[in-house]
RNA sequence: UGGCCUAUGGUGUAACUGGCAACACGUCUGGUUUUGGUCCAGAAGAGUCUAGGUUCGAGCCCUAGUAGGCCAACCA
């Protein structure tokens, strides 16, 4: 198995680098980091999906560590439901690691420190070492008690852990500099004095050390040789340096390993947010009915939505890995999903908006089992039997009285074939008192050899079963809701973002487990609900199948948005664009392009084209543009000035022999 | 009155140490089809933020600018 040479991304560019400069393989390690203080959303798959994916390409371990270094948010119902994710996701950690295991070890390198002048005890209030800490563009300035004699800061630091002091009175910080450029530079708190129970260390400590401090030294113990994490711990890296550099000195011997952060640039996905903060409010505030809501960008809440890991897993390979802000489409996520269902979900018929159709020229008594295949993507998904009658429903919206023959389905005179079973045509209809359709009269057809443009699914009435079927749309209007500032984001949200209905299905459904997915036909994706029961199921909708047909139909508000016409173009900067690749043609496309700027000339004037005699040198291309323009102007009556005459010159003597033409034929 | 990061089709990512911009999603055609799905074939769409510079040659290197992001929690 060669593997096959794919383009890296900038982080095993790095790696591959460190390898060849004499990094051995087997030192490879990564880890994945997460705090237990809420639940896993999409955006943490991506970060999950870098350092586990390397793991399996480079065959190295990746740790789970739970950085539970702040009792007062976190909660071991966290530190499950991560593991529950993760684990669903289809990742296998080396090693579950806590932070809390190395508190022991934290606290004596910071004893250390202590003793080598690099940190010391503040007793100042959090307001006064903010006042001193600076803003970004002014420098900090000392604390009063920044020079406390080693001894001194040794016995605070002990009694600090003892408990004897109240929260808030005293912080460990590290020395380093109050005018740093970096904020995080000016004395950064080590430790502070926190009197909470702790969910795994319990009431054995009332010092907590902070992330920085921690982080990277949990880093450092645990040998990991690459510590990937989002852009906005770039500013970290300096500190996380520092420290992993005083560290050393003391553990190199048995810690022979120091790591090295990088940073990547987090994921976010179109109409949805990431941040955990806005998702607990939904929850809070009953938008959703929970973390594991269907229309949650949560794990939880793609699990219960009928994504399977698989998909999510190629999702994020498709994402990439770069430095940049992105906002990826939720098409992408979308065409994952659908990509891997289209082959794995079995194909069954169910009628979700109903209209009755009665079939006259079929006995009233009959009924016929017909075959189905259950997926024509996967042969060994074999068949079933599906039962037929004189009654039958099919969706209101594939039945029209009249319609062009663009529309492929079911009209007054027309024939369509129903899937599985036979073909029909519609001879009458029914209507109630207001004009509503109720019956639609239609004959069979046994020869199902015909050809019809249109086949429906259906579903025998009497043999139908009904079930609970939860339909979702996007949970916000707005492309990025969280990125306007002046506004809430709760302001867009989707007021119909769910919509339940009672469908009727094929009675093969009626034994469906919760997690079962299956393709309802032509209409898409759904699982079955860990509400479902016997007897009532309950289906969620995981996502539509692909439909073109809903692209032609004019979409009445959708319209309106696309509306804002961007203003025309003018003609100048057109011909600027065409111009740029001038030079590069090939000759024959040199031509026609020529012949687009001479027609766009003319809409060109002279003050426009001004500017551009001003191009640089190099510029040839944008040059030969400008002149060809200039050439239709003056044919159009254009009187010559010092500045044309000049450009034209300066033309004339260039080393690009196709400006030298053009210019030569003025 | 600062520091750091980023800038390539509509979106996301490529382009090995500089050699005429590729892949995926999306869009649009056409074909196949008992799902207006899938599948197959094809097309359009950027000349790489701007201006200089280095070079025979720059998306890649240098300088300056512009735009966007991040940084002032005893959070992570």
């Amino acid at each position: 198995m060669s593997e096959e040479t794919k383009s890296l991304n900038f982080i095993e560019h790095i790696i591959e680098e460190d390898l060849s400069n004499g990094l051995p393989k087997e030192k490879l390690r990564f880890r994945f980091p997460p705090e237990p203080n809420g639940y896993l959303h999409i955006g943490h798959t991506k970060a999950i999906g870098i350092s586990f994916g390397l793991g399996k390409k480079y065959n190295a371990p990746v740790n789970l560590r739970f950085d539970d270094t702040n009792p007062a948010k976190e909660e071991q119902e966290y530190v499950d439901a991560i593991k529950k994710d993760i684990a669903w996701l289809g990742y296998e950690w080396a090693n579950e690691l806590y932070s809390s295991d190395y508190f022991d070890k934290l606290y004596n390198w910071a004893v250390q420190l202590i003793k080598d002048g690099k940190a010391y005890v503040d007793s100042q209030s959090s307001e006064a070492m903010a006042e001193q800490k600076g803003t970004p563009t002014q420098p900090g300035t000392n604390s009063p008690y920044r020079d406390r004699s080693v001894e001194e800061n040794l016995d605070l630091f002990q009694r600090m852990k003892a408990g004897e002091f109240k929260a808030g009175t005293h912080v460990l910080r590290a020395k380093i500099d109050m005018e740093d450029p970096n904020m995080l530079m000016r004395d950064p708190i080590m430790y502070r004095i926190l009197h909470t129970k702790h969910h795994r260390t319990g009431d054995d400590w009332c010092i907590y050390p902070m992330y920085d401090w921690t982080h990277g030294e949990s880093d450092y113990i645990e040998q990991v040789s690459h510590s990937l994490c989002s852009l906005e711990f770039k500013p970290h890296r300096k500190l996380y340096n520092w420290f992993r550099d005083h560290v050393y000195e003391y553990a190199k011997d048995q810690l022979p390993l120091p790591p090295k952060q990088r940073e990547f640039a987090r994921l976010n996905l179109s109409y949805t947010i990431m941040s955990k903060r806005k998702l607990l409010r939904l929850v809070e505030e009953g938008i959703v009915s929970g973390w594991d809501d269907p229309r949650m960008p949560t794990i939880s809440g793609l699990r219960r939505r009928g994504y399977t890991p698989s998909s999510i897993r190629e999702f994020i390979k498709k994402v990439g890995v770069a430095k940049r802000e992105n906002v990826i489409d939720v098409s992408l996520l979308e065409f994952c999903i659908r990509e891997d269902l289209n082959k794995t979900a079995n194909r069954v018929m169910a009628v979700l908006d109903p209209v009755k159709v009665v079939i006259t020229n079929y006995p009233e008594d009959k009924e016929e089992w017909l075959e189905a295949e259950n997926n024509q993507e996967d042969e060994s998904a074999g068949y079933r039997k599906v039962p037929f009658s004189r009654e039958i429903y099919i969706e209101k919206e594939d039945f029209k009285e009249e319609a062009g023959n663009k529309f492929f389905r079911l009209k007054l005179g027309g024939e369509v074939r129903l899937k599985n079973a036979y073909i029909i045509k519609a001879n009458d209809v029914i209507k109630d008192e207001n004009g509503g359709i109720i019956e639609i009269h239609c004959t069979y057809d046994t020869d199902t050899s015909k050809k019809v443009k249109g086949t429906l699914h259906w579903v025998s009435i009497k043999h139908a079963i009904k079930a609970e079927i939860r339909e979702y749309d996007r949970l916000f209007m707005h492309e990025a809701p969280d990125s306007d500032k002046d506004k809430d984001f709760m302001e867009f949200l989707n007021p119909n973002s769910l919509d339940v209905k009672t469908g009727y299905l094929e009675p093969s459904l009626s034994g469906v487990e919760a997690g079962e997915r299956f393709q309802f036909q032509r209409l898409g994706y759904f699982v079955v609900d860990e509400d479902s029961t016997k007897d009532k199921l309950v289906f969620n909708k995981t996502v539509g199948l692909r439909d073109s047909w809903a692209k032609q139909k004019p979409k009445p508000e959708q319209k309106q948005q696309p509306k804002k016409q961007q203003p025309q173009r003018p003609a100048i900067s057109i011909i600027q664009q065409l111009g740029k690749k001038y030079t590069n043609l090939p000759e024959e496309k040199q031509i026609r392009t020529k012949a687009e700027i001479q027609e766009l000339a003319k809409k060109v004037s002279y003050e426009e084209l001004e500017p551009w005699f001003g191009t640089a040198v190099k510029k040839a291309g944008t040059r030969i543009a400008t002149m060809i323009t200039l050439k239709v102007l003056l044919n159009k009556g254009l009187e010559r000035n010092d500045a044309i005459n000049e450009f034209i010159e300066k033309a004339l003597e260039d080393k690009n022999e196709l400006l030298v033409k053009e210019a030569s034929e003025v």
